[in-house]
DNA sequence: CATTTAATTTAGACAAAACGAAAAATAAAT
DNA sequence: ATTTATTTTTCGTTTTGTCTAAATTAAATG
């Protein structure tokens, strides 16, 4: 197995292609910032591999084998950022890139000694599920802020867009992962929310409100 | 610089290229489990980028500026390894595989911050010394067991070679860095020794001998 | 010093991964 | 139903790293 191939089989898993769902060869090529063309020559190899099903002009999707394959590199992908922010202190929006690499290298004994290290973690920095060795994959009951009534209460338990903007942006106000969260009023105008967080009144605008994931109190 | 170009630039260090001596195309290529013409391809491309001086049918040394290349993937390579062993439970027969993987991963950041955790380690677990951020490398005042004089004292602190084998032998035999040693006899015919280790009498073949660092008692 | 031997380089070819241009297939629009 | 537009694929090319076989250079030997 690749590098590359690993990276096409994660770009697949997260587009939706694990659910048997075809994905483009053109929203692959997006979201990899590759081309349509070079999609097109993977999708045939890994097809080969039987990691996907691939129908020319069609998509591709992942077979059972390449969703586990694509679940054992988010696996170390998301352990490896825990890793980072629990054991050397870096801060979560720096984690990615670093992790895009060391979700490569290729030891399971490693992999699981580092799990074992940071005591078995159930979610990475951004809160987004890391998944069992056994490849089973932990949903959780989450909706977004910006689809949350008004009075409801709950807590912040990740984010959507995990780009370094705009977890900078959480860090500068105080937003966390684990704060509590009340909505006291939404604006009709721009869809932005009143709310209270730990404590502290604020407003918040749907741009953010739609990218921060909540649970709610039941 | 690529994957490739930084194994070629250890392999020519560990082969001594460091002091401008120049190494034959085929020592690299024995070193590397590769062919002389894939390494002539290379030196020419190390040589473009002013990391090593080439001259056709003399061999490669390393320039300045390969040197410290070198030293930077050496100093990863190490540091890893301690890692793994101090941190992950690693036997230090596990570990270069995958050091040979993480040495690669390119942050600076995160090499340091992993120096910062072990606490700054002069010494990988093989008692090899770990080149410092700045480029300088600790030399030791060790020698080879096999070249003590009868009598003399002192504590074991690397070993020459570090093949799986050579470890799992010392391991079984309780034969581990730091030990005391003391040369008690030699014996002409095969060059063998009995020694005294921690307080037990044992015989090692010159075979052994030649490859265990000792630390001479001042 | 000529010749053989060994080491080294060159040249051509290949595989992986990627790209762009152009053709082909599909989808949308009229 | 036919044209138009869009998406997708095909094909030829590039880069990186490797290899084999042939050619060249250096070393060694008589």
């Amino acid at each position: 197995m690749t590098r590359s191939e690993e990276n096409y089989l994660k770009a697949i898993f997260h587009l939706g292609g694990g659910d048997s769902k075809s994905i483009t060869t053109n929203a692959i090529a997006e979201q990899m910032e590759t081309k349509p063309s070079s999609v097109t020559d993977m999708a045939k190899k890994l097809a080969e591999k039987g990691l996907v099903d691939y129908v020319r002009y069609q998509g591709v999707s992942l077979t059972e084998a390449g969703v586990q394959t694509a679940l054992s590199i988010i696996r170390k992908h998301r352990l490896w950022e825990v890793f980072l922010v629990k054991k050397l202190d870096f801060t979560w929006d720096e984690v990615h890139e670093v992790a895009e690499q060391l979700e490569h290298i290729k030891s399971e004994k490693l992999i699981d000694k580092i799990d074992e290290l940071l005591d078995f973690p159930k979610y990475d920095p951004h809160g987004d599920p890391i998944p069992t060795k056994d490849g089973k994959f932990q949903e959780r009951d989450e909706k977004l802020l910006s689809e949350m009534p008004i009075n409801s209460k709950g807590v912040c338990v990740g984010v959507k867009d995990s780009s370094v903007p705009f977890l900078k942006f959480l860090d500068k106000n105080n937003i966390a992962l684990g704060n509590t969260i009340q909505v006291l009023d939404k604006e009709d105008f721009d869809n932005s929310l009143r709310i209270r967080m730990e404590g502290n009144e604020m407003r918040i605008s749907h741009q953010i409100a739609s990218n921060l994931f909540v649970k709610k109190n039941s």
